[in-house]
DNA sequence: ATAGTAAATGAATGATCATTCATTTACTTG
DNA sequence: CAAGTAAATGAATGATCATTCATTTACTAT
């Protein structure tokens, strides 16, 4: 656990950590330059090192950009799970967290959304890229689905379906989102 | 006016038709190769015609790839214009009309669709592409407003922001659009 | 220390792709 | 019909960029 000291000019660091650097720069350069326009070099050059050191570590730019796009979903995924299955807060409290979070400064950072709908504009001529979002989208899905379940039962509103609740809260914020990149 | 008669293998069109022929070729192309991963071979191909065509109309990639996003944008906004500056409507009618405009089979088409969120996706590194769309959005954002606020005067509706509406609606059919093309 | 291993570098390579332009073909006008 | 003009073609060019790998540097274990 030794703190990495570079003697000299060359650095040298764990593997996790050059790739969190690498994903950290890749987002970077995503947001100012664009996903069609980031080169390998732009992402060197921002991580500040050599133009071999993608390829090391994730063996080409494609693998890259999924495990960018993968390292932002999960970081946008694991805080609402852990607002889900928080037994210290009610319905309520979780859905009005819930809420919150999703307009946090942590999740309406420019350079993530930016990166965000980079990603989904090449959806549809990319699977790849629609099968992470897909699987943690189903399941927040699901989740948020199930709190305005429980809280149609807890304040019985009768002519409320919790289904739909969520697809429009969920559109309303994926709008919101695009609102406040430009 | 003559209908161009092509006696040979060799085709020739008015500027014009040859322009619609290549945006068109464009849209499809986006929409099953992505924005980053439309060439010029892949848009000529597709439209029948040779390597060159797309310099000697549009000058360059670039400017046909502009192009292609005002040729959507026009589109989108001409069938608005029209529902609002209609004359036999009543303003609740306008409105209905507006959405149901804007799930429409025309424009939910999912090629257009695709277009549409690749170039959002590249908004943030391509001003360009912004300014295309930032006219025309606040034209509509504007008009809409307008008819929310006809609409609150008519019905004596005390409680309601009409430009709050308008940004909600908007947003949330930004989203519903999203889910569509998914 | 020394040898051995792992990490990092960046010049060289090769593939992709937008753009050019000399040539060919189609249309128009006198 | 002939001469002239405009449209279309596609092989060749040159620029960009991801990827490779021989070499260098840093770390680790004996």
């Amino acid at each position: 656990m030794a703190v990495p000291q570079s003697s000299g000019s060359r650095q040298t660091m764990p593997a996790q950590a050059r790739r969190d650097q690498l994903i950290l720069a890749t987002i970077k350069c995503i947001a100012t330059k664009g996903l069609s326009g980031t080169t390998m070099a732009d992402i060197t050059t921002e991580a500040g090192l050599s133009l071999g050191i993608v390829n090391l570590h994730f063996k080409s730019k494609e693998k890259l950009l999924i495990d960018t796009l993968r390292y932002i979903s999960d970081e946008y995924t694991s805080g609402l799970d852990k607002i889900f299955n928080d037994q210290s807060k009610t319905v309520q409290e979780k859905i009005i967290a819930w809420v919150s979070y999703d307009f946090s400064r942590k999740i309406t950072d420019r350079n993530k959304l930016a990166v965000w709908f980079a990603f989904w504009g090449e959806t549809k001529s990319r699977p790849t890229y629609l099968a992470i979002c897909a699987n943690y989208i189903n399941e927040l899905a699901g989740n948020l689905t199930q709190l305005f379940t429980l809280l149609k039962q807890e304040g019985n509103y009768g002519q409320v379906n919790p289904t739909l609740v969520c697809t429009c809260y969920t559109a309303m914020a994926d709008g919101l989102w695009l609102d406040l990149l430009v």
